[in-house]
DNA sequence: AGGCTCATGTAACCGGTTACATGATTAT
DNA sequence: ATAATCATGTAACCGGTTACATGAGCCT
């Protein structure tokens, strides 16, 4: 159900059709939440079914026709009844099978486990070079905006900045010392 | 499958019983792998069928009887061929209810999501204490087997520590600017 | 005619969680 | 007795992914 959240997040700051919704993630959450779009019409669907969203067709003639949804007074209670409750321990966890792989890269030669850390810093350095245009996209978005929305953005944009960065210093520390084993 | 070449990894170290790898991922690998017992023995199942382990119950006296794993070579070809395949981009990508939630936040007075991110950080700094013991225990249960190996946890539980120390840096970041503006 | 963006799905599957259930043996 | 550790599962469910499918309208 996080995802329905999400949704409902977006809807409660304006309507929108699935399409839209499959864009907002991608350009705001992709870094810390990737949807399918397949995935956003199903739970779209459940929304609807318990009442926490109303969809309304639009005839448009220059496109196809689109569902826009809005959320209604249930969805809007849940969404913010779901934002007070803490997160607890969980908030930390995360997965990784990249980081299993290395625990066990004891098992491949220190050339190869190198090999995969270095695909790890450029894939790292790949994307923080990619994120360099957030910060003035949550700026000119955030503009015609209550101010007071953004910061958040802004603060999930930081911890991504601080990630990726301790991600390549990481790995640099970590290939330097394969490197002197050798 | 992830589970799977989890299990076969530490497999691949020493033969052991459902209930010995259950363990061993609540002591090493919980950080960024949490496993459900459940589902460690799912998985055994579904490795035994492929041929990759094969089970053999062994008789105890003082305690009850177990079924103990070993690797088969078509199991020990499978792991390695997983560790040699790179990641690729998803390697840095990862879920996180509680960033979503953050970006939510504006939703919020700020004192309530000030408390949010105050929690955050607090369950950040009992986990760090609680991570203090890690590289002693690496240390004693690596000292008895090949060094090479250890160095590769030595860089998970590094990666663990970093994580956690930039998030509670950026948690009180965060919190500063909030209480700035009230 | 061919490719792009807009727009919306379905079906099969899988990886994993939750909750529950059982029972042996050891230690206090 | 009873709590703790050792030991192993089942059933229902859920959140999400993969792969595939379709079609309107726009631009060149």
């Amino acid at each position: 159900m996080s995802l329905g959240f999400g949704i409902l997040g977006f809807l409660n700051y304006t309507p929108m059709s699935g399409y839209d919704l499959v864009k907002a993630f991608e350009s705001s959450l992709a870094f810390f939440w990737h949807a399918q779009n397949s995935h956003i019409y199903l739970e779209l669907k459940k929304l609807e079914k318990n009442g926490f969203i109303c969809g309304e067709t639009v005839i448009q003639s220059e496109r196809p026709n689109k569902t826009v949804f809005t959320i209604t007074d249930a969805g809007r209670k849940a969404f913010l009844d779901w934002l007070a409750e803490g997160e607890g321990e969980s908030a930390i966890q995360f997965k990784s099978v990249f980081l299993m792989k290395v625990f066990f890269a004891g098992n491949m030669p220190p050339a190869q486990s190198a090999e995969l850390l270095r695909q790890f810093q450029t894939d790292c350095e790949a994307y923080l070079e990619r994120m360099q245009s957030v910060p003035a996209s949550i700026e000119t978005y955030g503009s015609d905006k209550d101010d007071y929305q953004t910061i958040y953005w802004q603060f999930t944009a930081d911890f991504g900045f601080c990630f990726i960065k301790a991600c390549i210093e990481w790995a640099k520390r970590c290939i330097e010392k394969l490197e002197d084993m050798e």
